[in-house]
Formats: structure tokens, C-alpha cells, sequence
DNA sequence: TTGAAAGCGCTACCAG
DNA sequence: CTGGTAGCGCTTTCAA
């Protein structure tokens, strides 16, 4: 009767069936003592001899089986477009964290800013039931999204939001940001300001640029299209951006770059242009490695509260999921932190 | 009859029975169809219609309920320390890259370098029947391992690896690669080096001590246990220990430093102290961030190979998944490459 | 070649 | 208060 299953040894764990055939009762009983709420009708005899039975056997319901009948997995997925960018890894961290308090697992899927991986990695994750769904998406369309919406599936952004949906979203306060940071360095003395800005489209990067035109109108700096070069995220797009901008006729005495990777690329263009930080060029970077004020010149830097934004949003989306009713959309906005080092050349104290 | 199921929008997926009422077929027979062999005794004409009404339905099978059923998730677990290190998240990259590839998912916890996560994180993936585990192992101890292997539960350890039971390993050449490190600081003329090692038990560590002794020996340096620093991998560990190893009465003219956290914290220290790199100490790093050669003082490095890691041991995991009996076990070793930069001072030219 | 039925382990509902 | 039963969607075996 008893069959060789699990043939790879997975499962070898006891089941319902298991414990009601040692206390004699029926399988749904203890069910119910195991799984139901405090108020569901049992003796307590019957409760203390199936938990005692269902210690000795070290029982776990079988995750797959609940997962099926529920149609709930206690996982979430979480799509960013590259673990190994530390921005995003950072975020991983902190969502990470506050899923295991929660007794989520967490899946976790990179798109390498690929609309069509994002797409695909959203249907199958579905499929899989996850839960809920975190994504940093790549924004070049949103209808896939929108439809989660529609659903009212428990949905929320992270680092990108979309002007034109309403969506949970936990973003940082990019146009200030890079208001700030160029404010300071006008401030400083600085009149032609450059902006590596990474991917278009992406709301992060449209809002940094807000907040750079506006600060170039307040304070009547150079307003240059060719001071503004929009490219990948990655460290070679950040290496061609800068050394187009360098390779101008006017080149300019300030940069403000728009991601680790790129930062690094900037710096790699740079060195090879013999320019030196920041007596030729002064520059100050959106986002940081842990290093950044170990560099050649210690560079300045806008800082995302990582930790408090993983959280912020695994809660958002912990708060969705557990509701049945559909709840109204959260929008959070996490401060920056601009941290000034040598990278900046100030021609008068500021 | 039919219910108002799924209440979040999840699952509005046609099921089998679906597609076999359209057909007017039994479900059985389309499972043959959409699942079986190409063998499987259908008529072609059936095939087709199925086949066709499946398209049309966009018809993908519950992936739930597979799992359930076949008690495989096609999922892997990673169990890794932290993925917001950039080693680990590397690592991690590539591994998804990897099953991506080969159509699994990934599930990411992080054990903090705690024991107790570690094996409770084995136990919850296996109770959601992950098919196969990629693990960093803690290492403080190895019975749980044990047992996955005496059921033959496809495994892979990455990084880290027992001496003292057999299993599939994914590692790198620690021990020649330190050794060559010391040796190649010892042959520029540094006496005392100092080992800031990170913590004690890991296998890494280990064989990076033996390589760094042997080092010692063969070029006969100052053998001086007060050279050798053991403690944590994080950032603040890497601080204290090259802190206290500076503040001895003959403190080394050159650190091997054991993990890119830990290098972090070294030059906090050494930035503390005041001393300069390379003129007062110089320094080589075990595994490196992308921008190790921008820091204040370009830094040398051991690089570990993460895209090769990663793929292998993804690619090993998957022969033993898709194997019905028992593989041999493989140790795969893959090489390090020792980056040479500023941070070295040569007294004599190498 | 196809249909029918059983069953994975669990939960939920309805009787008693 | 407890037992029985049905059923989630799929695969697999056996019978027709």
C-alpha cells in the first residue's frame, strides 16, 4: 500500500492523515485544530492530543497542497531590472528583510530594462501565484500594469512610478534631489552644469531632469542642450555619455550623473580625458556604492534611503494582500540625502 | 454553479477541462496532448484541434496545480549570506541568468551568516518543494547538508565547501590565489604582512590562510601571529581588524585583505590612521567592486570569476534535477585573477 | 486511440 | 463539537 514515493527524499513529511490516523480522528479535524482560528469548535482534549501527536511528528503542512487549495503561495515576486546593480540589490536586501518577517518568500527576477522580459516575468509569476508583485519597471509601456491594477492585484512600484496610472508606488523625491544639487553647485560658482542622465522615459530620470531645468532657469546657468546626454544605465553608456559632453567645444565644469554604474563609467571617461576631479571637473553622482568616499576624490553623492524604501513598500504590498477588499493607492515619497565631498570645486564658499 | 472565484483577478487562466469542452474532448486526453510525449497514442487530427483550441484559449497549465501534483516547482532556492554584497549579488546574477535560461525560478533568502536561518531556510524551501539549492554555506556546522545529500537532493555549494563531507561544489582557487598574492608582495620586498582574514571557520578563509603561511614559509617573512586578524566579513569587522593590526608595535608594510566589505572598512581604518596607500601600507583585496580601480588609491585585486561561478553551478544543479539516479558528486574550481594596481609599494622591481 | 477514475494534501462546507 | 464529502487542476493508470 505504502508507496516509494519522493524518490529525491523531498516530502518524506508527515501528513494530516498522518496525525488523524494516531489520534483516531478524522483528517478534517485536525485541519481544523491546526489551521483554523482560536474560536473554531473542538475540545480542548482533542486540541492538546492532535497538537502533541503533530509536534511528535514534526508536522508542516505541505506548503505545495495549501498553495494549491488556496490559491496563495506566501511568496511575492520582485522584478528590478538587475540584482547585481547595488542600488537594486540594496533594495532586494530590505524587501527581503521585511518579507521574511512576514513569512513571504521571495522571488526575484531581472529584466536587464527589457519591456518584453518584464512582461513575460509579470504573466509568469501570475501564473506561479505569487501573492503580490514589486517591480521597478522599465516603463516602456504600462498596459501590463494597468491590468494588474484592473484586477486589483496587490501591486506596488518601487524607485519608478507612472504619471498617467494610479498605482502603489514607493519613489524618492528625484526633482528636489537634483533641484538641490545643481542649486549648489551654481551655488558654488559653477555656470555650465552637464547632466548624465540615463535611460529616457524612465520616471526617475524625467524628474531628475525637471529638477535640473529648473534650477538652471532659477539660476541662469548656461541652458545647453548638448550639457544633457540621455543613454543606458549601464557603466558603458555612462563612459560614452561623458566623454560626448567632455568632447564639446564649451565642455562643462560640472556634472551631475544619474547612477552608480554610470558613475563609474563617467569617472573611467575622465581619467581617460587626464581631466582631474575636481580641479577640471566637478561632479556629484545620484545614488552610491558603499565606496564612493573612497574614490580617486571622494565624490559627493544623493543617497537613497534603501532600507526604508524595501520596507516601506513590502508593508504597502503586505497591507493589499492581506486586505479583501480593494484599498486605495499609496503614494510614498523617501527623502534623499545629498552628501557634499572634494568632488566639487567651489569658486565661492558656499 | 460557477463561482466568483478569484476574488484578486489571479488565475482567470483557462484550465484544462476548458479547453476539452470546446474540443468536446475528455481533459485527459488534451493533458496528453499539451503534456505528453510526442509518442502519446493521438490522432493527429485531435492533436491539431487541441493544440489549436489551447492557442486561441491562451491556455497556460496552473502552474499550481502541476506542482502539486509532480511535486516539482521548478524553482531553486539560493541561500547566500547577503545579497546586497556585491559579491554575492554577482553570483547571484548569474545563477538567475542561468535558470532563467532553463526556464526555473529563483528564490533568494539570506542567512546574515546566522546557522540557525541557514538550516531553517532549507527546511521552509523544501517544504515548498524546491527542486534543487545553490548554498553559501554559514559553515559553523554541516549535518543539515549531510542529510540532503544522503537523499540525494540535488545540491550545489558555491563558495564555500566541507572538507569533511562530499557534495557538488562550485569554488575557487583560494589558496594558490593567496598564496601568489603574498608571494608576489614578499618578492617586492615587504617582511610583514598582515592577513585581515574575515571570519574563521569559512572554508574561503581557511584556504586563504594556508596559501598566506605557506607564503610566509617559502620567502621566509616574519611569521607573527599578531599579523593575522580573523573577525567578520562586514564592513565594520574589516575596520576594527586593520585598526587593531595597525596599532601593534610592528605593524605590516602590506595587508591581504580577505572580502570586498572588509577592504571598505580597511581603508576607514587606514584613512584613520592617517597613513597613506601604498607609501605606508600596502594592500591586495580578495574579491573586488567594479570600482576598486577608482578608489583613492587604485586598488589591487584577486577577482573571482562570478558569471563563470554562477553558470556552473546552475548548470551542475540542473544535470542532478533532470537525472533520475543518483549523479556522482563534482567539485568544480574556478580560477581567480590577481589584478595588480597602485596599491602596491615595490622596493624592488618584480 | 480515447474515456473514466483515482488521487496528490489540503480546506471548507454541510450533516449529524 | 466532529465526521464526511467534495473539489482545487493536473497527471497517470487502467479499462474500454
Amino acid at each position: 500500500m505504502k508507496q516509494v514515493k519522493n524518490i529525491k527524499g523531498v516530502n518524506m513529511f508527515p501528513t494530516l492523515k498522518d496525525i488523524a490516523d494516531r489520534v483516531g480522528v478524522h483528517p478534517s479535524t485536525v485541519s481544523r485544530v491546526l489551521r483554523g482560528k482560536e474560536t473554531l469548535p473542538v475540545t480542548e482534549e482533542m486540541r492538546q492530543r492532535i497538537l502533541a501527536v503533530a509536534k511528535e511528528l514534526n508536522y508542516q503542512p505541505n506548503h505545495l497542497a495549501r498553495a494549491f487549495r488556496l490559491k496563495k503561495t506566501q511568496t511575492v515576486g520582485l522584478i528590478i531590472p538587475d540584482i547585481s546593480n547595488p542600488f537594486f540589490s540594496g533594495i532586494a536586501r530590505s524587501i527581503e528583510i521585511a518579507s521574511y518577517q512576514a513569512d513571504y518568500n521571495l522571488v526575484v527576477c531581472n529584466t536587464d530594462e527589457e519591456q518584453v522580459k518584464e512582461i513575460q516575468m509579470v504573466n509568469m509569476l501570475l501564473n506561479r501565484g505569487v501573492d503580490g508583485l514589486i517591480i521597478a519597471p522599465v516603463q516602456d509601456c504600462y498596459q501590463h500594469i494597468q491590468k494588474l491594477c484592473e484586477r486589483n492585484f496587490p501591486l506596488v512600484l518601487i524607485d519608478r512610478y507612472f504619471k498617467d496610472i494610479e498605482t502603489n508606488a514607493v519613489i524618492s523625491d528625484n526633482e528636489e534631489a537634483a533641484f538641490n544639487a545643481v542649486s549648489f553647485l551654481a551655488r558654488a560658482g559653477h555656470h555650465r552644469i552637464g547632466f548624465i542622465s540615463g535611460r529616457k522615459n524612465i520616471y526617475t530620470i524625467i524628474a531628475r531632469l525637471i529638477g535640473y531645468k529648473k534650477a538652471i532657469n532659477k539660476h541662469h546657468l548656461d541652458d545647453d542642450p548638448s550639457l544633457v546626454s540621455e543613454n543606458g544605465f549601464t557603466l558603458d553608456s555612462g563612459y560614452k555619455s561623458t566623454l560626448q559632453i567632455l568632447s564639446t567645444r564649451y565642455p562643462p565644469t560640472a556634472l551631475l550623473i544619474s547612477g552608480n554604474l554610470i558613475s563609474v563609467g563617467a569617472l573611467k571617461a575622465i581619467f581617460e580625458k587626464k581631466l582631474s576631479i575636481p580641479d577640471d571637473i566637478s561632479i556629484v553622482g545620484f545614488t552610491d556604492f558603499i565606496c564612493s568616499e573612497y574614490w580617486v576624490t571622494p565624490m559627493s553623492t544623493i543617497t537613497h534611503p534603501l532600507p526604508e524604501m524595501g520596507e516601506q513598500a513590502f508593508n504597502l504590498l503586505l497591507r493589499h494582500m492581506q486586505s479583501d477588499k480593494p484599498l486605495p493607492y499609496s503614494k510614498i515619497v523617501v527623502k534623499t540625502k545629498f552628501t557634499i565631498r572634494e568632488s566639487i570645486k567651489t569658486f565661492y564658499p558656499v
